[in-house]
DNA sequence: ATTATCTTTTAGGTATACCAAAATTAATAA
DNA sequence: TTATTAATTTTGGTATACCTAAAAGATAAT
């Protein structure tokens, strides 16, 4: 197999389980990778003969540790790549992603950490997802949904799920970025339409687009 | 056929025919790509039918005007990448070349970009080859390998043409580093062996390094 | 419990990028 | 010019990474 078709299932199979923290089933993983379910199971049968992955017939697959130390290692490089992307050459939120896409798959870990010191050794890419550390430990934090948050609630933004670049244009018009404030006006009982006010002005967000932004109670 | 091979195979055939100027034939691309002549063969058609080379069978291949330019962004991502990571990353001319042959590969004219411009828009790479600029022009100096320098001449150290860190590593243990001032004090006619005085001393240089070896007249 | 539906797997197939060995073509030496 | 040698191409084959369509398995609804 492929060291990036390899990559690229950890990676994936990594990002939809630490979400859920349960098995992955192959339908998940053929829309995330953009491939037929067929595809999927030649993948992982393979996957699990090098013993990066438990699969389990018919129910669904997990990480071995081994598989799992190769897919943090994977997260960090992308992350590091976005941040610094972000941080040091001058580009947005929205255009990283795709990027780092294709940075994450330069395997020099002395690079790596290069950039990651210049950075500071950041805890958070543009995003706010956690950046493991070289050793593949990662900062754990109690961060909760913005579609969770209460209302007259006080809030600070902390990242987003959601890495399309439309989606982050639309934050960023609003300025939901990245440490803003966010007062909870009200939740629209109907259809959990949130009401909040943002640097001063009041910004109504769907339930669906409330899914993907991650905020911290202050 | 992927892109990253037809980068492969049209950056290869570029680096071969610059120097001679004249068609490449399947032996060398067979060697400096590490595969099969029968692959050659095959991989060359392949790149024909593409219209980025004119493949004449049994005789020799040339870059048409659509791969040459496309030979000349890959040349010129292979280099910037190279100057970045030893002016701004901190490694060594020794390194560079490796990481920078995956790094060549990623498509973002934007990236490319930014970084020369935060190098200054830098003419040469840490082994003196001249970068193209974002149009693919290249500057031509009229620098003559070391094999060709005169008895008593004066020089300076602009370039290498063998990116081996072997090689690489040994210049720099006798301060032959780009830059650095050259007078040759002796040719052996038996060898052709060169005897020369760099930051004050004495260094024998074999007939097989002197070729791999660039410099200016002062 | 049986049917209907949704998910996964199997079977059979394509395209890419390689290979070794044999056949052909070109270059060189006798 | 005719061998001999060297380079190139053809032939037949492998492994990877996908695919579609059909079959089998699991889940949910009646
Ligand atoms: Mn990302
Ligand atoms: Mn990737
Ligand atoms: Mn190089
Ligand atoms: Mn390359």
């Amino acid at each position: 197999m492929r060291q990036e078709t390899v990559e690229n299932y950890l990676k994936t199979i990594y990002n939809l389980s630490s979400n859920n923290s349960t098995v992955v089933v192959n339908q998940q993983l053929a829309n995330k990778l953009e491939i037929s379910p067929a595809s999927v199971t030649e993948g992982l049968r393979k996957l699990h003969e090098l013993k990066y992955v438990v699969y389990e017939k018919s129910y669904g697959t997990r990480l071995t540790s081994a598989g799992a130390k190769l897919a943090l290692s994977i997260v960090r490089r992308h992350r590091i790549w976005e941040t610094y992307l972000a941080k040091e050459l001058g580009f947005g939120w929205d255009e990283v992603h795709e990027i780092a896409e294709e940075l994450e798959h330069i395997k020099n870990d002395k690079l790596i950490n290069k950039l990651s010191a210049i950075l500071g050794n950041p805890m958070f890419d543009p995003h706010g997802d956690p950046i493991p550390d070289a050793k593949g430990k990662i900062k754990k934090s109690n961060f909760i949904k913005l579609s969770e948050a209460k209302v007259k609630g006080n809030y600070s933004l902390m990242g987003v799920t959601d890495h399309s670049a439309a989606f982050l244009k639309y934050l960023e018009k609003h300025q939901l970025i990245i440490g803003a404030n966010i007062d909870i006006k009200g939740i629209e009982e109907f259809d959990n339409t949130i009401v909040l006010i943002c640097n001063k002005k009041e910004v109504t967000i769907s339930a669906k687009a409330a899914e993907c932004i991650i905020v911290e109670t202050v």
